[in-house]
DNA sequence: CGCCATGTTGACCCAATTCAACGAGAGTGG
DNA sequence: CCACTCTCGTTGAATTGGGTCAACATGGCG
């Protein structure tokens, strides 16, 4: 394996997006020497809802989802992760087997650290730890924001809704399409409906003018429109 | 203020049921110091979405539940929290004006405690922080759990899952009915859905033989059959 | 070229929301 | 004590939203 500068983790620009950058340099450099760097490909399983990891994935490069099973047997995506996560920190902090599945969108690259590297300076590193901490603390904001919108929204209000999160958070290509190509169904099993159902509303909206398609590309026309959807009926 | 041993946060038996069961014996002095014990009527507001709380809420007895507005004007309940549970410690940690809203189902004595006394332990008192990244850890993946519920499952499901929530973490009274008594509307905020179909679900229970109800009282008969329901569909 | 996964549409049925009306208990003030 | 009102529970009926199954299109990819 190649591994050159950019792949200590002292140099590792990802450090600086999330609770890594709390860590000291001695710590930084065990757990360079511990990490593994793996490639993963779109479609490739990271881990599967049920298993006890190991340890973290850090993810280096692309896009992954995280979701659950339901009862019914539909999936559930809670999250989309990328560049600067890290996945499965949950299951390591409560020392139980993860709750969710993690899937590549894209090609990737994570890092696997093992989780005796985060157990330990969750232990002697305040620093560390409180940044873990307020970190946990964003997510539980946000769940609960997703648990409202779930309850209360309707399809087409959650859909208008991850299309702005699609376009604000991966961005757009030259031509304007959103940046991330989801899947139909994936997109489906974010809002948390069928995809048929997903499918109706999205043309819909591109009747309206509001969006448009080409392919499985989605482009944004009228934001306002949009965040007038996601708030109102 | 009656300030007797069982006001002492040193001796209080609260303390066991939560992360405060980590602090030191000074650490709790100085909490016993500067806490203030407030009593709260049924249906009293203990805080409001939005506000930027001076410490967090310690439940040393008494039921409440925490909501929040969604767009379309509908609250919804996203946690019942009872004796030992701590309030606001979200915010707290985050330094954020709270997401949730806090009401009194029942009269209610709480425990204010000014945030400095939560926020010197974390710096310092790495046991302490731990159990607090652990619980938030725990109520993260409930959060996930009931995201998936929100998504993918009916109202009959849902109540069925409510109705045995009820009564597995608070019990029933010695005739079988559930001991702690939500308004119908409650039920609904819990459930996310309007009060009538709340009630026009459980009337089918009621008619199925599953559940019964007097007044506002509710009685499970049949918690295999509700189990069911909340499974499959 | 043909295959398989994905996207798309129709039609039907059940789930859920909404508005409207009414009933039943719990104060409250005369 | 009664009448009044207020909140809460309950039911009806109309309408819309969403799920499901089946059929068909389409578009990469071997």
């Amino acid at each position: 394996m190649s591994d050159h500068e950019h792949s200590r983790c002292e140099n590792c620009i990802i450090r600086q997006m999330n609770s890594f950058k709390a860590l000291k340099k001695e710590e930084l450099k065990q757990m360079a020497d511990n990490k593994k760097t793996k490639t993963i490909k779109k479609g490739d399983i990271i881990f599967k809802e049920g298993e006890r990891l190991g340890g973290v994935f850090c993810v280096r490069n692309g896009i992954s989802k995280l979701s659950k099973m339901s009862d019914n047997g539909r999936d559930q995506i809670v999250k989309i992760a990328t560049k600067g996560e890290v996945l499965g920190h949950r299951s390591v902090i409560s020392s139980e087997a993860t709750n969710l599945s993690a899937v590549a969108l894209e090609d990737m690259e994570v890092c696997f650290i093992p989780k005796s590297h985060i157990e330990e300076p969750l232990q002697t590193n305040p620093v560390f730890t409180n940044a873990v901490l307020k970190h946990m603390a964003q997510e539980l904001k946000f769940a609960d924001d997703i648990i409202v919108n779930m309850a209360q929204k309707t399809v087409r209000q959650r859909l208008a809704e991850i299309l702005l999160y699609l376009e604000e958070n991966f961005g757009t290509d030259k031509e304007g399409y959103l940046y991330l190509q989801l899947s139909r169904a994936d997109i489906a099993d974010v809002v948390g409906t069928a995809t048929e159902l997903l499918i109706r509303t999205l043309t819909k909206l591109k009747k309206e003018g509001l969006v448009l398609t080409a392919g499985k590309r989605i482009q944004i026309l009228d934001k306002k429109a949009l965040l007038h959807i996601v708030e109102g009926l």
